[in-house]
DNA sequence: TCTGTTTCTTGACACCGTGTCAAGTTGACA
DNA sequence: TGTCAACTTGACACGGTGTCAAGAAACAGA
């Protein structure tokens, strides 16, 4: 099945990865990616058309090797809405450091390219699918906040739970991330809870 | 008292913030804004050195018509720590709007340029300062929740009033301001108080 | 009115990064 | 041996920032 994933593409996706993940900046050139995959720039736009794509690939090869749904297993399988919940955060929480280069790359994209911004809306829609679930198990509890409708709730946690609000906490103040998960834990369930 | 602002000056920060407030993309470039001024865009580089520094200037021109300092008045004179949070995130959630072409001109530049990078965290401490006195002032009344530091909950509340947050709710999930502001309200007393 | 200074214009150019194109090389497989 | 696909090399266009040099225009002061 499509093991004709080329060696020579998987390259360029793993040299895409290892340079987003430690320049971390969206400094990363088509030329550093290929230089870093040895090859020359040009092999890599036989492998993906544009620089977005490129990126957009190499989230779904992350998703692949780091098993995203097998993460989000345990929160889907918690039976009350505030397990639900904190499996939740716990579970993409802890899945944010591993996508944060690529993400950051395609936060600083999104204003520029089109293709760019609509592949991350994509994934953010994902998440917030997740968000939304935890948020309905919680309502069907009767455990939601009065005040907020269940998709007010959701915008709310999907902000909580954005990487912009994790490279704040992690990078800016200096947060270990098992604090940022237990306080995310604590503070999302002030917010939405009761 | 330098009333050498010059005029051609002040009317290339008139365009750009005209400019940045409406296409609010970050695709408003140096000849987009000497035209909308309208002057060569050469010119535009005898007032501004660099497109950063004019962004900088901007924020700086916004923030004298708009009066930041006043608005803060009534935070900064509540007697009681819930009141001075609350007016805080009112006077701030409000001034968001004034300032958000701009901002988001800051944010996707912030990566790519030193300068940018630089100049925006510089304001962002200034919002952290607001956030720690509301919180310091908490503190002092005992109402702040136990399970913080000082510190930890001025992160939270500062990633709480992010622009990224603001752009979140109010765009992406299309909520009123006057939602915005009630909720975060809310919200942050939740996470932040007792 | 002449002169000098400052401000602005015009048009050229360098630099950088993305993406395109064309011609040539290499290696595998038949 | 020939052919096809993957890759290389080197050139180029484009868009945006920033630089440079030469000249035009406005506005002083004497």
């Amino acid at each position: 099945m499509s093991s004709k994933t080329s060696e020579t593409r998987e390259r360029i996706l793993e040299s895409a990865w290892k340079l987003l993940a430690d320049s971390q900046a969206s400094a990363v050139r088509m030329s550093d990616i290929a230089k870093q995959a040895g090859i020359s720039r040009q092999a890599v736009y036989l492998h993906f058309p544009t620089r977005a794509e490129l990126l957009i690939a190499t989230t779904r090869y992350i998703d692949e090797v780091k098993d995203i749904d097998a993460r989000l297993v345990k929160s889907r399988s918690a039976s009350k809405g505030l397990e639900r919940l904190e499996a939740f955060v716990e579970a993409w929480g802890n899945y944010i450091p591993e996508i944060y280069g690529v993400a950051s790359a395609f936060i600083a994209m999104q204003t520029k390219d089109e293709e760019a911004g609509a592949a991350w809306d994509d994934r953010m829609s994902a998440v917030r699918h997740g968000c939304e679930a935890a948020v309905e198990a919680l309502a069907r509890d009767g455990r939601l906040t009065l005040s907020l409708s269940t998709s007010e709730a959701t915008d709310l946690l999907l902000g909580q739970l954005s990487v912009e609000n994790w490279e704040l906490l992690r990078h800016r103040c200096g947060w270990t991330q098992a604090r940022y998960i237990d306080v995310l834990q604590q503070t999302v369930r002030a917010m939405l809870v009761e």
